[in-house]
This record gives structure tokens, C-alpha cells and sequence, in this order.
DNA sequence: TAAATCTCTGTACGTTGTACAGTTCAATGT
DNA sequence: ACATTGAACTGTACAACGTACAGAGATTTA
């Protein structure tokens, strides 16, 4: 059976690692294992990540796949925790609290963008691992020098965060085209014909705000809209707002 | 074969309804299946509104339940719709956007408590229920007598769903007690092993954080800190910021 | 009365996670 | 040297899921 969730997390650690085990040796490494489930989250969504897919990738037997992890849930935040921990963030370099927010928020929708997956995960365990930790207090970091004291801190943080994640969620998921696109305008034809003349404010925004949605500038839109509210809002918080220096 | 999802989701239209249908009446009407599948999900969650329980409580058998809903994802768009309609959302009455606005955000919340599990649904094509449609319009007010044009005013509106949903999901998924809360306090002695020293930003500001969620009154307070923020940023959107009157 | 078209049923299939009982093999204790 | 231990791996099997498909029975329409 395989080391508890937490150990597993934390498995490349200096401590205690060398005690040769008995039994053969393992044909895959933990990080083998969860970087092919990576893969198939990549390709095609958390769905294509099941036992059996990832027994053929990794030229085992399903119930093979559980001498390495646990449960499926589990392997689903030792692959969170990874992609974590393989982030490449930008550099805070000696930037403003404004522009390291930014980056923040950047980095965080670039991270989302290549692991869309990661938007349909919510465990909890996911904040006991190593690169999740370390990304927490490399972006806790963004707000250093400012008067927010540590509740606000880790409320201002997960406040971006949480900003990021729906807005990724959004610009990320657009199948939209091919036989599903011919549905959907039929359904928004006979929609049409089901409202009629009611609420005319939200057929005028919905139209609107759609049309702009199908143009590819928009995403990028809505995403330096919110972005800039995010940040408005914080200095707000901020009561004297030292002038953006490199903004 | 029950109709199309759309004119499922419209079925309470005065238009063509009454043509008798032939074969024998239905048992149940739609809105009685939504009803029951609701049902299930609060009390248990997503997970537990399955076919075959939802045929349980409808007194038929799994397969009967298809001559009502075309899927088990139509029904949760259905589902969706029906608590959107249901929803009873606090009146504007004269306020300022700001208060419009916190009502906004308060009612989302409140419905999000009723129904966790609008949580775990993600479908697009909620956007074509009646319910749903009305709430958008409804919401969209909230933004009138500022001088957001459409385009701003669906974004803002999108802007302060996404911080309602997120922080939401933060409040509502409590387990946290009983047995699971035993491991989850192994799993942190573990932790603070494992973590030592590194890191001490993250260690402060997480064990700060953590003991205020421990506490009754954090889920109160992130969500007025959110909001706070979520306000200012759209003031500082409107320039000229009315003093809120209702506040 | 016959045809059409509904509601509802029973059986069955494919897919999922994973429990359980082995088999094989390398390191350890004697 | 040899038995013991424990780990890696396998094969079979089960329960739960959504739902395809073929029909049975009821009720309206021609």
C-alpha cells in the first residue's frame, strides 16, 4: 500500500527518503505517475484522467496504478500539487504592490490556461502540498510594503485569486464551434422567439455583451476590466494609494 | 420522447399549451420531477441526484424517468432555472447602486446557501431558462442611473457574481467536523513536520487565517472584506462616486 | 374499430472506482 | 543457506452509474 496522501505530497523531501525498501523495485515513480495523469488532464479534461487510461500510459494493470497512489481523488491533488510546484512565476523584481498583483493575477491565469483542469478541482488537501504552499507565500509576498496586516493579507490574496479562477473559467471553456455551435443557435433562435418584447434590458446587454463575447478581443476585455476593479478596489483599502510606479 | 430542452425550460408559457396529448396522462408534471430532484440535492448534494433515486421518490421506475427530462444534464439545467425563478430577491426600492448593488450580492449569497449545489453546475445552457434570464435582467438594474454603458454594465454585473460565487463556496462547504476532522488534524501535525521553518510568511499568515476561519465570525468577514473591495472597485469605475444615501 | 402516440416498464450494456485474494520478487533475520 | 517479510504487481469481481432498446398498456384521433 501506498505512503498516506501527506507523505506522498511531500515525497521529494532530504529527510528520512533512503531506506531500501523490499519487494522489486517500482517500474514508475510516483512523479512518473502523476505526470502522465498531468497529461491526460491536459489533453483531454479531469475526465479522461481515470485508472484505466492511466494504467495503459503507464503499461500497468488498473488496480497496478493504486500501489502508487491511493485513490483517484488523491491523485488528483498530488496533480494540483505539481503543477503548482512547476510554475514558473515572473519576477516581483522591485515593482509596486500594483504590478506585483498583476503579475499575480498573470501568472495565475497563464498557470490555468495550460492546466484548464485545475478549474474543476476543489480539494481542500490541495493547500497541504509543498508547491502549493510555496505558491501561497511567493504571493503573499506581492503585498509586502503595504499597511494590510496578515487576516487582511490573506484575504486580499485570495480575493485576486478568486477573481482570476472565474475569470479563467470563462475565457478558458469556449468549445462553441462545430455540430455543438448549430445547436446552440437553434436553441438561441427559438429563445428569441420565447421572449418576445420582455425584458428588453437584458436582450439589449445579452445581445451586446455576447456579440462583443464572440469577438476575440473580449475575453481579454472582461479579464482587464476585472482586473482593474480588483485593483481599484484594494487601494481603496489602501486609504493612501502610493502612485503606481511602473504601471 | 419529452421535448427539446428549451421549450422544457419555457414550459410555463401562456402560448400553445393546451393541445390534449394522446396516450395516458403523465403521473407526474415536470416541474414536480425538478421539484423532487431539488429535493435530493439539498439535502445530499449534486451526487446524490441520480436517476434511479430521483425514480425512487417519484414512485417509478428509472427508465420512466426519461419520458420526463431528455438527460440527467437537462435535468440539472432544469433544476438550475427553477431555483433561479424561485429566488425572491430583496427590492431596490430607491437606493443608491451601491446599496442595489450589496443587495445584489447578499441575494446571490443567500440562494447559494439554500442550494449548494448550484455550486457544482456549470452549464451553459442555463443562460436560456426564463428564471435565469429574469434574474440577469433584474440584476442588471442594479447598475441603473450610473454611467456604465452595456458592455461595463454586464461585466460589472459578471464581476460581482463571480466574488458572490467564489466567496460562497468558500462559506457553504463546511464539513470539517466529526471523523474528517481528526485526519485533517493529523494531516496538519504532519504538516508543520514537514514545513519546519520554511516559509514563515505563509506559516504566520496561514495560521492566522486559519485560526480566524476556525472562529464563527471569518466567513462574515471575508465576505464584507470582498465586498468592500468588489464596491470600491466599481466606485472608483464611476468616477465621480454619488455618495451612497442608503449605506 | 383501427391507428397513432403517449406513459411507463424490464432487461441489458458499457464505464467507472476499487475491494480482495493472490503471485512474484528483493531485502532482511536467523 | 534459508525462511520470513513486505512491496509491486495481477486477475477477477462488484456495485453504482447513465441510458439504449424493445415492448406493454392506455388514451385520443381518424
Amino acid at each position: 500500500m501506498p505512503e498516506p496522501l501527506l507523505d506522498l505530497l511531500w515525497r521529494n523531501r532530504a529527510d528520512v527518503p533512503v531506506i531500501r525498501r523490499r519487494g522489486p523495485k517500482a517500474r514508475h515513480s510516483t512523479t512518473d505517475v502523476v505526470t502522465l495523469a498531468i497529461d491526460l488532464a491536459d489533453e483531454d479534461g479531469l475526465g479522461a484522467v481515470t485508472i484505466r487510461a492511466l494504467a495503459q500510459k503507464l503499461e500497468l494493470t488498473p488496480m497496478s496504478v493504486y500501489t502508487h497512489v491511493n485513490s483517484r481523488d488523491d491523485l488528483l491533488v498530488l496533480m494540483a500539487d505539481q503543477a503548482h510546484a512547476r510554475m514558473t512565476p515572473t519576477s516581483f523584481a522591485r515593482s509596486a504592490w500594483r504590478t506585483r498583483v498583476r503579475r499575480v493575477a498573470d501568472d495565475n491565469l497563464a498557470l490555468l490556461k495550460e492546466h484548464p483542469w485545475l478549474l474543476d478541482l476543489d480539494d481542500p488537501r490541495t493547500a497541504l502540498g509543498p508547491g502549493t504552499i510555496a505558491k501561497y507565500d511567493r504571493e503573499l509576498h506581492a503585498f509586502d510594503g503595504t499597511s494590510l496586516d496578515d487576516v487582511a493579507r490573506d484575504a486580499a490574496l485570495t480575493f485576486v485569486l478568486d477573481f482570476t479562477r472565474a475569470t479563467a473559467a470563462r475565457i478558458v471553456v469556449r468549445p462553441a464551434t462545430g455540430e455543438f455551435g448549430e445547436l446552440w443557435e437553434q436553441s438561441v433562435a427559438g429563445l428569441v422567439a420565447y421572449l418576445g418584447d420582455d425584458l428588453p434590458l437584458a436582450q439589449r446587454v445579452g445581445r451586446v455583451a455576447g456579440e462583443a463575447m464572440g469577438g476575440p478581443y473580449d475575453a481579454e476585455r472582461a479579464w482587464q476590466f476585472g482586473l482593474a476593479r480588483v485593483l481599484a478596489g484594494l487601494a481603496d483599502l489602501e486609504g493612501i494609494d502610493p502612485a503606481p510606479l511602473v504601471d
